[in-house]
DNA sequence: ATGAAAGCGCTAACAG
DNA sequence: CTGTTAGCGCTTTCAT
């Protein structure tokens, strides 16, 4: 009688008991690596069939030294910005055979770490990371010391070199701001976010440029410092609405500030078209309703994450080499529809 | 001269010729599970210190046949449904030492056939399914009879018993129903997912049991079989919007249609709060805005991702065994602001 | 207290 | 063509 390990999934050597041949005989039949006999091949075709066996890869991470699994550490997959992103990652990486692990920090320092260090006991093969806004990057610069690739998503790393996708977020500013402007508002205000992060520090400077390169004189410029928080939008709205001399526009630095700010205005009776037009970066995508009355500037959040997924793999697979790679992706420019209009009818007006 | 694996990550055997020792006293060492004395422990630390050695769990699965990974399967991580199911389920597997792998379906049975094959061959011990609408589950019945357990969420696998937390729709539905009819309406119309769907029919007649328990005799019912996508909301809202005998209210069943509605709605002038009131199944959370306006069936997400999970995990462990169990969670209806102040107005209109 | 060695599932190199 | 075996990283007996 055979030993038969039961109540426990079979493994290639219960198959090839049962078939009475060696394992080697039944590997080779199952990735065709060398030629059988018909005889044997249907004997260990049998023998698969009646354990039901299902090759596993369970020892291939010890042999070959690879997992072919990547993390993706987020912040908040919760934030309507990174599922887009997580999809266009996760396609590239089931084509090239990689699985994805999925891991939020809720912007804690510590969970970071945390993740990072299971991440590496489980031998990951690579990770993209959307950083959290705390400070400390010596997991981060451990990991890659260790040799193991990490591709920066949405935001950089703080302190540390490494791959990067982000978001031209100086050029989607300034082209945005540069269209408020272009629709006839002169006092636009912005809310940007947290001045210790760089993409909000970028956003505030295209809407420097866009003022300083307007050639229109009688400009006005009120700068409020938010949080990207949905609760500092909210403030910084009433803020505005109340404002002796209040803005006509006003660009949010955020989707999920802007969320704020037009809840602000709601209450206090602001027409976010009328009264104070709102331009906003993105975030707020699938509220199509909300979305129309907004000028929008939205990144490409799939391409984002399937892009760093790809330069990832192309990392952990040797095929790219040297200094970190820095890539930035443009953001579209959605026009309000009444926005149009209303530039449509100023243009009508000038040529009258 | 020693043999060192160069350019390849430190191993544990590295770390014992480095410090003279054998693997096993490096072993316990690392782990604590036996006494080593103070100078084999300092030429260890000092060791795996110099090589930068961190202990991997690579053989760990080969050995204890276990992965401590469980997959998590979803038809679309974008539809904002879902990712607080992610968090819930997440938080409960780091908690237990899983990694949590992600993959989307699109509601392709085609690729989930593909991902649980995939997941199968890595040995995921437990498999988290949010099943794809499409029918054929013999992928789903293979995993189970090879002792993988399945927990569904949200919507179970046609054809297939498994574990299962889904929400009480019928509950949810006669709730949010009746609070239309208690409100004031008398025409209140439906539109429904797709009844091949277990969820949608359960809604459907959460509907008519409000509507046959209420003391109400002049009720009139409208019932419009939707694809719970947002296309078939915004046809089935204009049908609505143009009907000779309008409906006052319509209970919508599911989010993104709702969002279709109230984009028909808005095209064609019909106000949501005073023409028709839109009572709605969640997915429009993000979005207060629309959100306070309708009143809305609230699904606990992270709850039942919460629960997915840990159901899981106790099937993986063995600390649950026996039948698989239905677990139904409720929902919470928020009404909206102004029907909370109609019904308040009509209680008092009663009064006096 | 420490070392030696088996074993986990599977592939690949080699021998027959 | 088919069988045998080493080896991947690590834990865990089992001797010493």
């Amino acid at each position: 009688m055979l030993i038969v390990n039961m109540d426990c999934m079979p493994t290639i050597l219960d198959v090839a008991r049962r078939a009475g041949v060696s394992i080697g005989t039944v590997s080779n039949v199952i990735r065709g690596t060398a030629r059988v006999s018909p005889e044997l091949r249907k004997r260990v075709a049998s023998a698969i069939h009646q354990l039901g066996y299902y090759p596993g890869r369970l020892a291939e991470p010890v042999r070959i030294k690879q997992t072919c699994m990547l993390g993706m550490i987020l912040p908040d997959i919760t934030n309507p910005f990174f599922p887009e992103i997580m999809r266009g990652a996760e396609d590239r990486a089931f084509e090239r055979g990689y699985l994805l692990v999925t891991a939020n920090t809720d912007e804690r320092i510590e969970r970071e770490k945390q993740i990072v260090s299971v991440l590496r006991s489980r031998r990951i093969d690579g990770i993209l990371l959307a950083a959290s806004s705390g400070k400390g990057s010596g997991h981060i610069r451990a990991v890659i010391h260790a040799g193991i690739p990490v591709v920066c998503l949405d935001r950089p790393a703080s302190g540390v070199q490494t791959d990067a996708v982000l978001l031209d977020n100086l050029g989607g500013a300034r082209q945005c701001v540069r269209h408020l402007i272009d629709s006839g508002h002169r006092n636009i205000a912005i809310i940007t976010g947290p001045l210790a992060l760089l993409s909000a520090r970028e956003r505030l400077e295209g809407y420097h440029e866009a003022l300083r390169d307007s050639k229109t004189t009688d400009l006005k410029s009120t700068i409020l410092e938010g949080d990207y928080r949905k609760d500092s939008g909210h403030r910084l709205g009433r803020k505005l609405a109340r404002m002796r001399k209040r803005p006509d526009a006003v660009f949010v630095c955020n989707g999920v500030m802007a969320l704020g700010v037009l809840e602000a205005f709601e209450e206090l009776g602001v027409d976010c078209r009328r009264d104070i037009v709102v331009a906003t970066f993105d975030d707020l995508r699938g509220e199509s309703l909300i979305h129309r009355r907004l000028t929008t500037v939205l990144q490409p959040s799939y391409d984002i994450g399937s892009r760093a997924a790809s330069l990832l793999m192309d990392r952990v697979e040797g095929e790219l080499t040297g200094p970190p790679m820095l890539i930035r992706v443009s953001p579209r420019i959605a026009l309000a529809e009444d926005t149009l209009r209303r530039s449509r009818r100023s243009v009508h007006a000038s040529a009258l």
